[in-house]
DNA sequence: ATACTCTATGAGTGATTGCTCATATACATT
DNA sequence: AATGTATATGAGCAATCACTCATAGAGTAT
C-alpha cells in the first residue's frame, strides 16, 4: 500500500474528528439541508459552520450545490453512516476497565 | 442524544486520524506486536512511536499487556477494521469531481 | 442601482497536535 | 548491586486547529 493511502484514510478520519461535525453529519442524516437550517439548529455560529461544511465536502463526506441564495448539503455516501454507527459501537464497548478484562483472557 | 456520545465518537475518529496511527493499527491488523516491533517496521522514533500508542490504547482502538520489558499490542475491537476498510471505499470514491457529477444528477 | 439575505474568507487568537531530545521508569540479567 | 533493554514521560518547538469578528462575494427582490 502506497503511503498517499494512509493519508486519504486518515484524511477521512480527521474530517469525522470533531463532535460539531459529527452532529452536522447527523443532522443532515435524514435528508438534504441548507447552511441556514444547519446553523440555528446546531446553534453555531455562520463562519464556523461554513468552514466545518467546507472540510466535509473537501473531503468527500457531503457533497453541496447552490440553490438560489442557499447551498444544500447531502450525504455523498451512506457508507459513512456505517462509520458514524461503529464508532459509536466502538465507543460504547471500550474502555480502559473492559481493556484490563479483555487483557486478562487473552493473556 | 446526549452531547457526550458525539464527542465519544469524534474521539475514536480523531484516534485515526493520522497516518501513522492508520499505520500502525494496520500494522498489528494480523495479529499480535509489540513496541520493539513496530518501531523498526514502521520506521517510527521511540517515544513518538509510544505516544501513538497510548493514544489508540486510551480509545479503546487497541489493547495492551506487559510480557516481561515489553508491552505487547493487539486490536481490541475487529470492526475497526471494517472502519478502516470503509475510509479507503469513501477516499476512494469521493473526489471533487465527482462530487459534481453526483450534484448534476441530484440537482 | 439599492438594499437585503445567505455564504465564504481574511486576520487574529488561544488551544491542541506531532515531533524530538533527554531523562525517568520498569523489568531482566549478570 | 550494577548493567542493559524496552517503554513512558517531561520539556520545548513548530505547525495546525477551532473559533470569532469583520468584511467580501454571490444571488434576490424592490
Amino acid at each position: 500500500m502506497e503511503p498517499a493511502v494512509e493519508e486519504r484514510k486518515s484524511d477521512i478520519f480527521a474530517a469525522l474528528a470533531h463532535p460539531n461535525r459529527i452532529r452536522i453529519v447527523e443532522f443532515i442524516r435524514n435528508g438534504v439541508k441548507c447552511n441556514c437550517e444547519i446553523a440555528p439548529a446546531l446553534d453555531l455560529e455562520q463562519s464556523n459552520l461554513s468552514r466545518h461544511l467546507k472540510m466535509l465536502v473537501q473531503e468527500g463526506i457531503l457533497c453541496s450545490w447552490k440553490e438560489g441564495l442557499r447551498v444544500n448539503y447531502k450525504i455523498s455516501d451512506p457508507r459513512v453512516f456505517t462509520m458514524l454507527d461503529l464508532a459509536e459501537v466502538v465507543a460504547r464497548t471500550d474502555s480502559p476497565i473492559l481493556n484490563e478484562e479483555r487483557n486478562a483472557l487473552t493473556r
